[in-house]
DNA sequence: AGTACGATAGAACACCGTTCGATGCTGTGC
DNA sequence: GCACAGCATCGAACGGTGTTCTATCGTACT
């Protein structure tokens, strides 16, 4: 009795037959391979060898998907920092927390966009929220303090992984021009400025050039980190 | 000669003569009204009273659109943050500007998502840009400890901007919800956790309830300028 | 007057999310 | 063994989007 379906592939070949997860786990393909725009309805059924509207039956609609794809990729990333070792310092683990999900909008720039837009429902999202204010609780806070703790940690990540997550504009994804030589060529507009006007963009336009995101972000998460260790006074 | 174009909406009716001033006007008028999805070149034509594709005579596609719209905006933030008194402290000032920023956005939801976008051109964005880091000028940082302070300090802002220039779901829209009533909900599913799974989030869910999004800012403002402060050593 | 050109516009194209109605497949009660 | 119910699938169509093509108008200059 049903022998077919574990080998859908076989002779059938006429229908597909799916299943959330494997929906979800193309979308998500698709997403990592070229962006938020190639997550198109029509090119998710032909990679599941199905019918557009197929996918409506596992989702409302679009907005759905993006969330149920971004919760997905969340829970992966839930599975790391639960892997993290954990210290004495309830600050530094903050950092490995928020590194590590830093890291993961590195490997998946799309991600930037959708990370955090639903904090309602019972999604890996809120497992992660309380991942990071666990680790306040061991502080000496107030409630609210310990709330906006987070809140800002998850702030300069977000606001770092924006600035990331734009598109490169064309010439890159192109390959006719490199990450570097683009900086590099913006740099050197900075530079033929008037230094009398922009004083301190030239002060920096050699920082700026070839910078690295990743130190970036950590320069700003842990100014908000020294702040909040001011806080708990220790 | 020429006494057409200054009155246009005369007796001409036939063709309409636009300018770009006009096109950006109509086009931040229609963000401001409904939000981004409402920007869309049929409307816009229809409320310049011509034809969709002469648009693309002033701009060359949508991108280019709500960069310049998002530049004109800008604009008048620069003045706001230039009519800013300016004081003793640098932090204090930087705080300030932070907080013109983001008041900015909150009167325009729709630009989080746009707001930095470029700082390649020419435009107001590297003005404000230059604008927050003079006041790193005065504190005693390195270049690049000035370059990541301001990086951070438009993380935050963006961060923040994020978070609130997100659509509400759909029924707060409808009017059918107001938003703390949303919020509240969004509370009482929090409250129904197991509090020996969630405990932070059982500890700080009174916080979140009815929380207002400006305090949640200026603490995560705080937290940085704290730690620039530190930084600095002052 | 004729002409070059800045500026406008309508129609069409390709693509998108979404819906509708029909159709195949599968397990269940007779 | 077979009809039936419902789960799952799909093709085709609809309205809307950004964008392009081509034709045209109006004005200023020679």
């Amino acid at each position: 009795m049903a022998a077919r379906q574990q080998n859908r592939s076989s002779q059938g070949r006429r229908r597909a037959s799916h299943s959330m997860e494997s929906v979800l786990t193309e979308a998500v393909a698709l997403l990592d391979e070229a962006g938020a725009p190639a997550l198109t309805f029509r090119a998710l059924a032909q990679r599941l060898g199905g019918g557009v509207a197929s996918i409506y039956w596992y989702v409302a609609n679009k907005d759905e998907l993006l969330d149920l794809a971004t919760d997905h990729v969340i829970g992966s990333i839930l599975s790391d920092v639960e892997a993290l070792p954990g210290g004495d310092d309830p600050v530094d683990d903050l950092r490995a927390i928020a590194v590590t999900l830093f890291d993961a909008i590195v490997a998946r720039p799309w991600l930037g966009a959708y990370f955090m837009r639903n904090t309602n429902a019972q999604s890996n999202s809120l497992r992660l929220y309380e991942h990071l204010g666990a680790q306040t609780l061991r502080l000496d806070l107030t409630a609210r303090q310990r709330f906006h703790a987070v809140s800002a940690i998850i702030g300069v990540v977000v606001g770092s992984a924006v600035d990331l997550g734009q598109e490169p504009p064309q010439e890159v994804l192109d390959g006719h021009l490199g990450r570097d030589e683009f900086l590099g060529r913006a740099a050197q507009a900075w530079r033929e400025l008037d230094p009398a006007d922009f004083p301190f963009v030239h002060g920096i336009v050699d920082e700026f050039d070839g910078h690295d995101d990743a130190d970036q972000f950590r320069s700003a998460l842990d100014l908000t980190l020294a702040g909040l260790r001011l806080q708990a006074g220790t």
